[in-house]
DNA sequence: AAGTGGTCTAGACCACTGT
DNA sequence: CAGTGGTCTAGACCACTTG
């Protein structure tokens, strides 16, 4: 790839032009996904400039999620994720009735193979603001089901779900393995007819805890949605407080006019 | 405020113990926002280490949106934006009946001062996807209305429609001002009764030009919704792609189970 | 063993903000 | 002016990956 100087009458600092030339050698496709950028040494020698000047240039890559840095091996372009539609029909009666899962069934329809891995099931009280979302009684225990899904063996979203002991005991629920259907098939069975699910986004940087369990790049957003699933009589049944990587989503929700 | 001492047996580096001792500090309460924190002096006094130490450990924070560094004066912890908690039904049609366009009514509801500027319309080709989604014929021209949305005097927002100018022309939606109700009152008047809208949400990181017209702090992610309004009939009248600063909302969306 | 990025030190000069 | 953060230099040692 053709790499060009730092001009030191330029107004921008060394480290922004370096920055600025390899961002648009990545743009002209001259470096394309998966490439290796040029070492550190490689670009000290080219431009003549100290190692935190080069380190700089290649951080603000890596904040703008352009590039990903593995240890020992390199810099290299970031692969874009394989994008997942997340339909708002993705919790319709007929998926659970087919025997799978809102997360298993997407995938199939995606063509990913999807894997849920860090499953964990407690009982415990649950926090405040779940608390008021399923009009818990104070100190009403809840079942807390966390696990994290993965499409091709990537990590692309982690999920927590909170029901009340109440609703849930004796249920597949509290067991690791829910079951065809999942979660909802099991409420149904129970008798808890589903009525609307309402979800709340929004966006943010991951913590540092997020960027480690999603394997997310330096840069990368999260959406966060929180889903409350409600029984026809408008009782809340579940709180699903969901963590996705951004990149790996699109969130399509329909709303009627009248 | 507390600070801690680096532990040198710890499993952490340095950078990260002062980056987390920081971040609780902000979280107990001990920093609130807009305060200031320690100054960079002043952490290497206290712990004890070169400044590239502290500078990174301050970094985090700020690619985190935690902070925000004013050259000169200090480093801030950075004020959540009054948050705008955009609920599923805010396209009714009673709200347009009152004559207030979405963003007005939505404002009114959350008690902040609505405005909007940087109003512009054109007519001109659209992008690929926006024709797509709009089931244009090739080279079928349509009305641009690019516009920008503040809450109380801060950006929140920037919106950009489309309409195919065959319905659209000879309306108010050519002009600045669109009248009472907006544009989806307009299209009503025109006889095209509004049968639903589908919203696509994603997350990603401004672009420059975007972090420069919404005045975002370093590390604040952008939340992007495309919103189709189609009419009774399922044809789509309009492409709305809006790009919001994601601190400052909750979109809230209603699904029904069956 | 050689090459890569991760972390750290101890300085330097500069630009911006406030008094 | 003093105090703040922004940028840069020239080294050092370490941890990880690959051959």
């Amino acid at each position: 790839m053709q790499l060009g100087t730092v001009d030191r009458r330029d107004d921008r600092p060394p480290f922004r032009q370096i920055a600025d030339q390899l961002r648009a050698a990545i743009e002209r496709g001259e470096l394309r996904p998966g490439d290796r950028l040029p070492s550190e040494a490689t670009l000290i020698q080219h431009y003549g400039v100290a190692r935190m000047t080069v380190r700089q240039a290649i951080q603000e890559l890596r904040t703008e999620g352009r590039v990903v840095a593995e240890h020992g091996r390199g810099v290299f372009v970031q692969q874009p994720a394989p994008v997942r539609r997340l339909a708002s029909d993705r919790f319709l009666r007929r998926h659970r009735d087919a025997g799978q899962a809102a997360f298993l069934a997407e995938a199939d329809k995606s063509g990913v193979r999807p894997r849920v891995d860090q499953i964990e099931v407690t009982k415990t009280a649950p926090p405040a603001d779940v608390r008021e979302r399923l009009r818990l009684a104070d100190d009403e225990p809840v079942v807390v089901r966390s696990r994290r899904y993965l499409a091709d063996d990537r990590p692309v979203e982690t999920a927590v779900s909170y029901l009340p002991l109440r609703i849930a005991d004796g249920t597949a629920i509290t067991e690791v393995n829910t079951g065809p259907g999942g979660i909802y098939a099991r409420l149904e069975e129970a008798g808890h007819e589903l009525g609307h699910f309402v979800e709340e986004v929004t966006a943010r940087m991951p913590t540092t805890d997020e960027r480690r369990r999603l394997e997310l790049a330096d840069g990368v957003p999260v959406l966060v949605v929180v889903r409350t699933a409600f029984d026809t009589g408008g009782q809340p049944l579940e709180v699903c407080d969901t963590v996705k990587a951004a990149p790996a989503y699109v969130l399509e929700y329909d709303i009627p006019a009248r």
